[in-house]
DNA sequence: CCTCATGTTGCAAATTATTGAAACAATGCA
DNA sequence: TGCATTGTTTCAATAATTTGCAACATGAGG
């Protein structure tokens, strides 16, 4: 599972399936890539069992499942960002260091 | 980030650094691999922000950070689970179909 | 049936990640 | 200082992943 989201444009992705479900071409064409390439994308995220898909006549939907997986981009959002707060007040503290009292 | 948690060796050092600090040889013959590599993962860990490092004379104790991937855990792993119930009971449902009423 | 549009699969090339040995760095201790 | 222990880095080989083209499959609509 932890694989499926180990590839940035997997992760995009599902961000996008976060406003609506779409087809693989749209999904191919959005972060422009071979229709093929998209379509093995979105495998691997259903493999994991992120996405659902639903055939439409002859074009195939995508659509986001397992809701906690915004959750846990959310965590690793706020953790990131947490990281990245942390790097830069070390980072200002050793410039302009505080007083010790 | 999730980069970081897709390889089942870094997985396995997370679960075991829950239970409490280990340095890194220790963690590289629990898991059966030369110290370099596991010093390599341990690195990637620090670099995605789980874990921290902290020297203590000749050896180096890597302890777990991040709470929120102990909670990214629990979510992939009921997630996991809801899907290998799931799948069982469309297959049962095959075998022998319940009543439509 | 034929054709078009959409998806999936097979394959090989390109890219990226992992591994382990050896060299190197850092610490503790006699 | 000399030596042993522990970690990190460098490097080449290996393994895994990703990519795009081509071939094939499926359904819609003449």
């Amino acid at each position: 599972m932890f694989k499926a989201l180990a590839h940035p444009m997997r992760i995009y992705m599902l961000e996008k399936l976060r406003e609506r479900p779409w087809c693989v071409c749209e999904l191919a064409a959005i972060v422009g890539v071979d229709k093929s390439v998209a379509s093995k994308h979105l495998s691997q995220l259903k493999a994991a069992g992120l996405v659902d898909d639903e055939r439409r006549g002859t074009l195939v939907e995508y659509r986001l499942v397992a809701p906690c997986v915004l959750d846990m981009s959310e965590c690793a959002e706020r953790t990131i960002l947490g990281n990245k707060r942390a790097r830069l007040e070390a980072i200002a503290a050793v410039a302009s260091p505080a007083p010790l009292l």
